[in-house]
DNA sequence: TAGTGGTCTAGACCACTCC
DNA sequence: GAGTGGTCTAGACCACTAG
């Protein structure tokens, strides 16, 4: 048989796809135990009626997954538990003020061309050069309410026109997704007090524990903006639901 | 020709993993500006001597990573910058401090045996029920001083031999690896001032921003653990690096 | 050395969508 | 309707590794 087996299927999904639901079930209800050597390949592949690529492709998304360990000679075995590790994701953030119901804005609270600090440092990701830089300070607020304090450095070399826009009510993070390009970014998250100016602005207790969380964003090698945005603890979580190895796909919070 | 090219290649890759790269790298250094039109399957299998499968596998890959837009009749295009968001991988607490170079120890504070409470529904996921649970709290060390504080609960139902096990040195997460055959797990990261109580286990001051990361576990549809751990804020950080999407596979901290 | 997974090919059919 | 991506097949070769 040449053409594919068009047979009833799960709507919606292929063949490896039910496949790989198939077996995933097996082994999360405990059918197959971790350790248990399961088929190879070509039994699997006769058994569930296609090409043995088809049952390779299946079976190499269950090992990215993590719920299987295959290697050469000695089979596939279903993977022991792994380390509690997990990955965690971060929304944007108009979209995490949307998704929780609540008016989204953005007000700047401060706006100025400069030279470059040392203590740029830390949103540079390196130290500073001789040139100027675009600082920022604003507010995402929900419902009018204080959500995030937001503190940027925007390279105007690397981000042209930026000097040139005043970002009164634009976030400067969705109107740097239009104007470059491309972008590769590093991050931080750590929790850090609340100091004076910044519990005022947030409306919190000075020394308020935040969230912090550093973003540099980089194209064709050269920084172009980094942020620090300070949530309130008790505002804000990151949420992430995940099978064994980190696979599913987090779920943004 | 039958036969795979075996011509030279970058060492350790695949073919359609050498493609993905230099695809990938055409449109990070802007060759290939976001919203342009890449030229079609058949076409670039062709150019790179692979044929439509091995490339359509490279596409997948770029468009899953979120490099790619690709749409049926109109063809493949450079996708346009994403929202800001991000991966952030939490790491095993023993994997993390030996990363960093230090001597790992894990020291029991509490242990007991008693009936659920109100309280425990932070770590439950679920209004508590008439069951028994295993509470533990203790210090995870790094050097011989103290890099995260545990608090976790058991069921010791479905984590079989729970009772029996002291956890004198051995941290609850280690052993409910081996124990407890599959988990799914949720997890939430805040941050919180330290309480009286917390700051002197960790030695830090009272109301020091810490990083709180909260995991339930579940087997088989019940639940087996909850934990809390809390790192000092200043001690602690996740990081993940990542390209548009939040494909690229974070990294852990 | 034999068995297994990893990869590749040429050809095919289908579903979707833009014209 | 025609072009494109999505998927599948049968067969093949290779690399790795356990016995």
């Amino acid at each position: 048989m040449s053409a594919p087996d068009r047979t009833v299927r799960a709507k919606g999904s292929t063949r490896h796809d039910h496949i790989v639901e198939d077996i995933r079930s097996l082994i999360v209800d405990g059918c197959w135990p971790p350790g248990s050597q399961i088929p190879v390949e070509t039994e699997l592949a006769e058994r569930y009626g296609v090409s043995r690529m088809t049952m390779n492709k299946a079976l190499g998304q269950l090992a990215r997954e993590g719920f299987l360990v295959r290697r050469k000679k000695s089979g596939t075995q279903v993977a022991q538990p792994r380390a509690e590790s997990a990955v965690v994701a971060i929304a944007d953030i108009r979209d995490e003020v949307r998704n929780s119901g609540r008016a989204y804005r953005f007000h700047l609270l401060a706006r100025r061309v400069r030279a470059a600090r040392e203590e740029d440092a830390l949103l540079l990701g390196s130290p500073p050069g001789r040139a100027e830089v675009l600082w920022l300070q604003g507010l995402h607020l929900a419902d009018d309410h204080p959500f995030c304090l937001e503190t940027r450095l925007i390279n105007p070399e690397a981000a042209e026109g930026a000097t040139g826009q005043d970002f009164g009510d634009l976030a400067p993070g969705a109107w740097l997704l239009e104007a470059v390009p491309w972008s590769v970014a590093s991050h931080r998250v750590r929790a850090v007090n609340a100091t004076a100016a910044e519990a005022r602005l947030l409306a919190l207790p000075v020394g308020e524990a935040c969230l912090e969380i550093v973003r540099r964003t980089q194209a064709a090698g050269a920084w172009v903006t980094g942020v620090r945005l300070l949530y309130p603890g008790s505002e804000h979580q990151l949420v992430a639901n995940f099978g064994p190895e980190a696979g599913d796909g987090p779920v943004r919070s």
